[in-house]
DNA sequence: GGATTGTCCTACCAGCGGGTAGTATCAGCC
DNA sequence: GGCTGATACTACCCGCTGGTAGGACAATCC
């Protein structure tokens, strides 16, 4: 490796550092005001850059948005590839995979993917790359679901239904989770795992439940 | 009443009349094409009348959100009304709060409100006017669930919690709902209320539960 | 009939903000 | 020292869209 070549190789890693450093910058702003609210001239100020810096990394506005929602894509696909190979049951393994998943939602490309990809703010094409990826996500947790059910140890039910039900109440954390609240990622994924697991509902004449399970 | 006040009367009507025909068709079109992709243009031509009909209605363009958006925290406050005095426990008050929830979130303007109520597309004013009645429901049914722990139909948890899980489940349906899609709003509330009543984890040494319950 | 009021349109304005042309600077290379 | 390519800035443009001025038309009133 020549001296040019290494200057190249530290350029392209610098270069890729400050790509990432505009899309947190870009991510965290779009979270506070809206992706519509933010102008490009807002990103460039609160990075102390000027605009066309930013159209040197990027190819327009839109394409600012898709890249910090394909981050968190990323994030989810390999979270999955974590949680595939574990030899656990199937509940299990959607308890691995939504411990997971809290982590990704309470992060700004989390939070900027599930608020701001779901409206139409993108163009047909690159929409449909992130759908795919989450379309994966949803048949993988479907899938799980099936194979919870088939070791037994989900219960017989509808896996698009449940699907729906525990990416809804997870995602939405997006809309009311703050950092510097009281409540950490953990706590919230044990606390909505317990209740998907167990329900709220007393069985009729087991009211003694109610003291201590 | 005179001839004119009877006139007068008449035109009252027909104007709230013409209120919400914009009303429903921008909040249709907000929902499909998002707020900020909206312009008055398109609601106008949708409507095939002139964008000072619009204004000759509305203050502004967030009016509009707003208005559409009010229409659906009319209707939760009616929802509440409508429970809050039925002679049931805790749990059950809560399955009939959210199978009318679910039809609420099926409609333009309770898609509308979740949509784009959320992000920072309204003037803090109107914001917190829209707040205000949403946090109301949100205390509404934590009170519900303290009422259901302490008549014992509701195990011991966190109100809050909850409420959050069963708010995201049911909100997230604005997202995935289709009006011409297979799944009615009464069978997405049966389905999503039995989750969230008896979980979905056989009991360990139970697995027998798995064939039928 | 003339005045008034309510309703709605044509035609227009103005500012915001996405995006760019052209240039300055600097590092490495010969 | 001059050449090249990468990097980043200043200054600018222009289309889109929210919003309006002013007038047309009709019904009602006196």
């Amino acid at each position: 490796m020549t001296q040019t070549a290494f200057a190249r190789e530290v350029s392209k890693e610098a270069r890729e550092a400050k790509r990432m450093a505009i899309l947190e910058a870009a991510a965290k702003i779009f979270n506070e005001r809206g992706y519509h609210s933010t102008s490009m001239s807002d990103v460039a100020d609160a990075l102390g850059v000027s605009k066309p810096f930013l159209y040197y990394y990027l190819k327009d506005k839109e394409d600012l948005l898709y890249q910090c929602s394909r981050a968190a894509t990323e994030q989810l696909h390999a979270l999955l590839d974590e949680v595939r190979d574990a030899k656990v049951s199937g509940w299990q393994r959607l308890e691995m995979l939504f411990r997971r998943y809290v982590h990704v939602m309470t992060t700004d490309f989390g939070v900027c993917l599930i608020r701001n990809t779901a409206q139409g703010n993108m163009n047909p094409e690159r929409r449909q790359k992130l759908w795919t990826g989450r379309r994966r996500l949803n048949r993988e947790v479907e899938r799980i679901v099936a194979e919870g059910i088939a070791d037994g140890s989900i219960r017989s039910c509808d896996p698009k239904k449940l699907s729906f039900a525990m990416f809804g109440a997870f995602n939405w954390i997006t809309f009311w989770y703050r950092a510097d609240g009281p409540q950490k990622p953990e706590t919230i994924a044990d606390y909505f795992l317990d209740i998907f697991a167990r329900g709220v509902v007393v069985p009729a004449g087991r009211e003694d439940l109610n003291a201590r399970p």
